[in-house]
DNA sequence: TATTGTTATACTCTATAACTATA
DNA sequence: TATAGTTATAGAGTATAACAATA
């Protein structure tokens, strides 16, 4: 009855204690941090953790995007989009509009409120996190703690395909 | 000793850009393996991560548990609590009874099946956290990682004053 | 045929306030 | 008065499926 999983190099270990206690932490403190994030964002700005990340890409990123690849890893449904960019118009924050390139394609636009928004908030937020999660950390910590969640996240994205496209049933 | 730097003591600082990296890779990384690991608990125990967290908590403890303790941290709102607990207990997996030295209290206790349903599901709760958050990390990440995030959240939980307390201001 | 986005709809979940009962 | 829990209710958010338009 010994599983011995052939596609990993590590031997059995279904997962040590340690891990599971690492897991748990790891889920207990950013749901926690997660709480005190929304009510930082509701009472400053509004706007819900999901629409911040929406905003911050947009402010981020060099220029428009299109839907899909605004919700990519954010939101997991194509209508979950539409619901929140729908929110984000009608509150003068993002305009949407047709694509050059693609004429399937809608890009979203982040107006000057928009990004006024962000630039409010940011700030608030950032004093959360500083309080919340960096203070009991050394640099040293923060470093490490950027290093492994930078390799997690990039493992997880190279994982699934696309975040918004649905299950489709196709034979390679 | 929990703080290992001194209360307030830092310059201003507001935030490097290092730390906001890592906050913000911290939280796309938890939030892609909240929802794979939603999907297989969905999956395999049609029960939601808050439910699976409750009962985890019930199964690992000595014994029942008032309301108030089983939804510190997990649920921020009595009425959140008790929507639950009445989902978990119409589907057989707890039950509720008086406590006996608190007649205000509810004990909640976990049932056989609701014990039976944890150990069905945990297997395949682990194998998710181990092939996306765990994979690509080494035994020292994985170590510092949850030395990190146990501070963290232990930082966190002494904030607050009681999770499920609400915030009452005597406002005149 | 596949992809992009929207709409309609049903559903889950959360939070506030009012309420009861006990400490 | 404060705390433990429930109820009613309203609102936010999500996912599925059907749809139209374009690649």
């Amino acid at each position: 009855m010994t599983d011995t999983h052939s596609d990993d190099v590590r031997p059995v270990q279904p997962l040590q204690p340690e891990q599971l206690g690492t897991y748990f932490a790891l889920m207990e403190a950013v749901s926690l941090l997660q709480h005190q994030v929304e009510q930082q964002l509701r009472a400053e700005g509004d706007i819900s953790y999901v629409q911040f990340q929406l905003l911050a890409r947009l402010a981020h990123g060099p220029g428009p995007l299109t839907m899909t690849d605004l919700a990519d890893g954010v939101v997991y449904s194509r209508s979950g989009l539409t619901y929140q960019a729908g929110l984000l118009e009608k509150a003068g924050l993002i305009t949407r509009g047709p694509a050059p390139d693609d004429d399937r394609a809608t890009l979203v636009t982040l107006t000057g409120a928009g990004r006024a928004l962000v630039a409010r908030v940011l700030p608030g937020h950032v004093e959360v996190s500083r309080r919340l999660l960096f203070d009991p950390l050394t640099d040293d910590d923060v470093r490490h703690l950027g290093d492994i969640m930078t390799r997690v996240r990039d493992h997880m994205r190279a994982r699934p395909p696309r975040s918004a496209a649905p299950r489709k049933r196709q034979r390679s």
